[in-house]
DNA sequence: CTGAAAGCGCTTACAG
DNA sequence: CTGAAAGCGCTTACAG
């Protein structure tokens, strides 16, 4: 770039001091300056096409007025994939609505998991939004204790930092619940993941609880795990079918997951949904393109974006709502892997 | 936060001046400080939880070391999603290792096409990837031509700005290359947006080479024009297939429109691969996981985003490559569509 | 109503 | 080898 023109040269050109310059351009409120100024003041600038340096304002006002999406990559790579552009969508959304700006920093498997820690402490950001915390809480407590602005993208059990999430146990319970509607009673279930990971334990939790309520016995013979991807679905959707008694249904916590079992299930000859039921979540693309469309439990990722991205903004402008563990609602979306409704 | 720990709370502890703090924190090389007092400073850093202020250091140094992507969300919105991750982790990786952050801005259909400018001249990156460019040529060659480092991912035919972008021509030549190997005459296209779109072109393009190379005669009543999204395809394709003389292959140049014309196929009782053979291009993820699974042209977007910034960040360090408009060639990933190879 | 001065927290010539 | 001073480009009390 050449030579920025600086409030310098604003105040040079229109005549006045850069203090009056800096009160004109910001418009700040109960002072009174000329209208003649004023407009010498915005002529200048326009001419010079002029724009305040943000760094500088920044050093002045000790905030950069920008949050960052910390993004861990872990196995769950793909499958954390499919939500970011919606997820993002709402943070930068929020941002904006807010006047912030998004930086993005996902944590690759190769760095320390506190990587993060430098963004907050070297001031490159007013707060942050973690996704997909794990065993780093050490220095996350720390930074929160310290009162640093965090926000949390999924949960954190054993702490009060503030968190937005999907309701996953209620999201299974419905599912299940509608498998129960269509007159299933043994219904199969294939996690999303291993039980380490908290959606999967809520989303096994949704599937024993509608199954309770319905009087109906948990039978582990009927539950495996997935581990994120297709191939774990497979596996498991060919054990869960192995079975002299085989289910008539199942909840598959995932729909990648739910890809691979729905190939198991073509693959020893079973028809979706006349000889089997399936119902998937998350809700990702590739859902509504397959045949028969899978029915499944629909992430609303846009709004788990703006929700964290506006809790972590008022905790930054001291603003905090009452409520700072916020669950949101799941839909259930029926296509054609039950049959028609 | 608390008070944070300044570089003269440092200097005070180390009992040095807060030249020497920066000398040493900086590793400055060529300037000979004692191992004792270096010691004694990195002693109180650490103590002291120090971490230098950005925002001071960029104000002094005048570069954000930040890179911001300035994504362009139009009526192609979902079509564009799907490369986002790949696209977003190619740049952060790149970033990461020339020692940059990302700043993501999406610029929604609301918004004045030239919103971006503000980053640039407001000092808040140092330099800009446009995705999706538009008719916003205007603010942004005003930009390119006061130095301002930019690069394009996509093209803008007619300016000399750094881009990247994938071969659409080859990769679509490839495709229909394919076809022909396998002895398809008949081969009809269906684009994958309007011509405007300069990748829609180039696609096009692509399968008039690929029938000319061969001999073959270009005819229009074989191509349909698509509109990025499935609805557009169904049509498309019912349309292309209520021909007397059918094709026996089909090159659709995007996933997602494909994903409709398979619908509009199956919807009049042909059966893929066997009556048709189908050829794709973007890989999106459902391309894997329809049945028959799709045989498509891979974009590889984590490249483009790596190249992107890549080539961005030596700009911005005066170092810009010898070729400033670079090519990224596309991989043909044989599936089942058109039978076993 | 407007201006001179201090200060945000660093880095970097410049002296010693 | 180390320190005092200037300066990056703004905003904000404080005077007048």
């Amino acid at each position: 770039m050449p030579q920025r023109p600086t409030s310098r040269d604003v105040a040079r050109l229109a005549g006045v001091s850069r203090t009056t310059v800096s009160l004109v351009l910001n418009n700040v409120p109960d002072v009174h300056i000329s209208p003649e100024t004023r407009q010498r003041v915005q002529e200048a600038a326009r001419q010079l096409n002029y724009y305040p340096d943000a760094i500088a304002r920044r050093l002045v006002s000790g905030r950069t007025r920008t949050i960052a999406l910390v993004w861990h990559r872990g196995p769950d790579r793909t499958y954390r994939d499919a939500f970011l552009p919606g997820l993002l969508q709402g943070i930068t959304r929020a941002a904006r609505h807010y006047g912030y700006y998004v930086l993005f920093r996902p944590i690759e498997p190769d760095e320390p998991d506190d990587s993060y820690v430098e963004l907050a402490r070297g001031r490159h950001t007013d707060g942050l939004i973690l996704s997909g915390p794990r065993s780093d809480a050490s220095h996350l407590l720390q930074l929160y204790e310290d009162g640093f602005p965090i926000t949390l993208h999924g949960q954190l059990p054993g702490t009060d930092i503030p968190s937005v999430d999907v309701d996953n146990v209620r999201g299974a319970a419905e599912a299940v619940n509608y498998l129960l509607t269509l007159g299933h009673r043994r219904i199969g279930m294939i996690t999303n993941a291993p039980l380490e990971y908290t959606a999967s334990r809520q989303r096994l939790d949704g599937y024993r609880q509608a199954l309770e309520q319905a009087g109906l016995p948990y039978d582990e013979s009927l539950v495996r795990y997935g581990n994120f991807d297709e191939e774990s679905g497979q596996v498991a959707a060919d054990d869960l079918l192995a079975q002299d008694e085989r289910p008539t249904a199942l909840f598959i916590a995932s729909d990648m997951v739910a890809m691979g079992a729905l190939r198991a299930i073509r693959l020893r000859g079973l028809q979706v949904p006349d000889d089997l039921c399936v119902v998937g979540f998350d809700d990702i693309t590739a859902a509504r393109f397959i045949v028969p469309a899978l029915t499944t439990v629909r992430v609303p990722t846009f709004g788990l974006g703006w929700t964290a991205a506006e809790l972590l903004i008022r905790i930054i402008e001291h603003d905090p709502p009452q409520q700072t563990k916020i669950l949101l609602d799941t839909e259930l979306v029926i296509r054609e892997t039950c049959g028609a409704p």
